[in-house]
DNA sequence: TCCCAGGCTCTCT
DNA sequence: AGAGAGCATGGG
């Protein structure tokens, strides 16, 4: 990894497969904001603003001194660990798969937080992605710690004394039963992220489907966005279509272990190019 | 106005 | 096991 720490930004050189506007704005992650020249948002409670100059990547930091660490974490959030040009090129033996990659080549799938995840995707059920947003800022506008201007998403601790009757008046609909048993089983310690981390994929996915309103697909991105898990394929009315018109053998074999990345640049593609 | 949204639960076969 | 209705709300 190599960065460089200078005043009041992180830079990070020569990164290569990567674009701000296709990976923050491909439905994956729904608390980052375009801001001036980039995006601002939170990683790991440090608010950051993103942006290129001159092709190297640039991180102001506005509430967390600047230290080799917490470059560390900003740089394993965005993914930019992970070798993304021999990951693509193997995807892009498939033809099909080189056509959705092409769209949006600069997306990556990032490390989110494993709560923030879970709650965003369970607002997500049978919803648009900009109300989620809504929702997901209305609930940090109100729960979570102000930094500046900005909002945490809320922890489970600061969301612990919330009612079924509170979210409602949020107006999370039907989801409010969801929200409420999916914290309350955090707070108790039914579920943890560090016990889905140490199981394989098919354990976690039933251990999480014990939760409320979590089904297979919430499951799925919970996994797959909030515990690295790559191999997990969240399927959505989206992904239905893209495969029944663009894989209908199923995905190639070249995916495998990394369905779920192979599944981003499939979805945004699907969004954009595939009539309902 | 109407259809639909990064689905899930419940019920009925 | 599989199909289908109902769900809260509001974006387009």
């Amino acid at each position: 990894m190599q960065f460089t720490i200078d005043g009041d930004k992180i830079i990070y050189e020569n990164i290569q497969d990567f674009d701000l506007n296709e990976t923050f704005l491909c439905g994956q992650a729904f608390r980052f904001d375009r801001y001036e020249n980039g995006f601002k948002g939170f990683i790991g409670g440090a608010l950051c603003y993103l942006y290129f100059d001159v092709g190297n990547l640039c991180v102001r930091v506005y509430n967390f001194p600047l230290t080799d660490e917490l470059a560390k974490k900003v740089y394993h959030f965005l993914a930019l660990d992970m070798d993304y040009s021999a990951m693509k090129k193997r995807f892009e033996t498939d033809e099909t798969m080189k056509k959705a990659i092409g769209y949006a080549s600069g997306i990556r799938v990032l490390n989110q937080d494993f709560f923030e995840t879970l709650i965003t995707f369970i607002i997500s059920q049978n919803n648009n992605i900009p109300r989620i947003k809504k929702l997901a800022d209305t609930l940090s506008q109100k729960y979570g710690t102000r930094v500046g201007d900005s909002f945490t998403f809320p922890t489970a601790q600061q969301l612990s004394q919330v009612t079924q009757q509170d979210y409602a008046d949020m107006k999370f609909g039907f989801r409010a039963k969801y929200l409420y048993d999916a914290v309350q089983r955090v707070i108790n310690g039914e579920v943890q992220e560090s016990v889905i981390k140490q199981m394989q994929y098919d354990e976690a996915r039933q251990y999480l489907i014990k939760i409320k309103g979590v089904g297979p697909k919430v499951a799925d991105c919970v996994l797959l966005f909030g515990c690295e898990k790559y191999e997990s394929f969240p399927r959505d009315v989206w992904i239905n279509r893209a495969m029944a018109t663009m894989f209908p053998e199923g995905l190639p074999k070249a995916c495998q272990g990394y369905e779920g990345i192979a599944q981003q640049y499939i979805f945004h593609y699907a969004r954009f190019n595939i009539d309902k």
